[in-house]
DNA sequence: TTGTTACGGAACAATATGTTCTATAATATT
DNA sequence: AATATTATAGAACATATTGTTCCGTAACAA
């Protein structure tokens, strides 16, 4: 890719990310965000067609950069000495969180973060599913599969948005341990 | 209240509504709202000084009324025969759903739904703590009380989202079973 | 070096917003 | 039933935002 093209869109997302750190959405305009980014009218528009497409193409840049490495994670391994062995993509994802990587912490605890815990959670339902479907952990709770997919990746959000909401005053464990005491129960493990 | 008043207000309410059930929020403009409740633009703005106070008036409308009903339930009471006395309140608000008082589940299947589940979901915390709190059922588990509160909120908000998008195929006892089931293991009863 | 591509700026039409004014009709009050 | 009050509709208006087009310039790749 074109330098000059790699350096307006990270000039963009940059803008926009600091923008959408400090007020809503909706009351952000294109304008907001070209004078931010320092760049022309023109060249905004020939990057992103609207403001709703810039912010799905910045959300598949945060997330799937999150979720792409906890997808790389040997699904069995030991991380964390203490608990099962199903506890290590949580815990992973709560301290690659903690690093705050490309300001994501910011977006997930302002105003809009709705709109991040939404994508942050249809990408971990696929996570969930390569990660407990292969095991068969979800195979015998009364409860149907697609229900209870949705219930771990719900809860672990909702977790993580009462983690931020108290500024992460507790350890990515003990959060896993809150997070674990909620859905180990419902489980068979 | 001036017949008047209440006459153009539920006009713009019914037009808003019907709006929000088709497109998307962002997409709807003011003047969109103005033609389809046929009503004046002076009018519209006496009434609601933006778009977004309107849909806030809407939400305190819609919830205000289905949590006030629900608040006023006998704590203890038994409405479904081999569930315990803590159901109560989840099911009664599923029959409610199901009734689609003021079309609200069209907004709550909507492309707009996260709009009005975080609504729901805010209004259900009250609700869960005055249901909950002074039966000591929050005090005696591992987790801290207001992770807990949020959790069962965020959960039976999450669990009628997925009914919801499964068209509601299943009855509400049975969605109260499988919402039970994710929240009673952590509770101590 | 040369051809290609991205950029910035200005100007533009089209649309949306929110306000102000006035006349009229519905309502409340007596 | 008469009067005063208040909500409404409509038009006109200034302002802001959007998305596009054209063109000269600068950065890039080959």
């Amino acid at each position: 890719m074109d330098r000059r093209q790699k350096k307006t869109r990270e000039a963009i997302f940059k803008a926009f990310t600091e923008l959408l750190a400090e007020k809503n959405y909706n009351q952000i305009a294109v304008q907001d965000i070209i004078d931010a980014a320092n760049v022309g009218r023109t060249t905004f528009y020939a990057h992103f067609e609207t403001k709703d497409y810039l912010l799905k193409d910045l959300c598949e840049d945060l997330f799937g950069h999150i979720i792409d490495t906890a997808m790389g994670l040997p699904h069995g391994h030991y991380h964390y000495s203490s608990g099962s062995e199903t506890d290590s993509v949580f815990l992973h994802l709560l301290r690659h969180l903690q690093e705050n990587d490309r300001n994501i912490l910011e977006l997930l605890s302002s105003q809009n973060n709705e709109i991040f815990l939404r994508y942050f959670k249809s990408n971990l339902k696929m996570l969930i599913l390569t990660q407990y479907a292969d095991k068969g952990l979800l195979k015998n709770s009364k409860l149907p599969v697609d229900y209870l997919v949705n219930h771990i990746s719900s809860s672990f959000v909702e977790t993580v948005d009462w983690w931020l909401s108290r500024k992460m005053k507790e350890s990515p464990e003990v959060i896993t341990e809150y997070f674990l005491g909620t859905i180990e129960p419902i489980l068979n493990c």
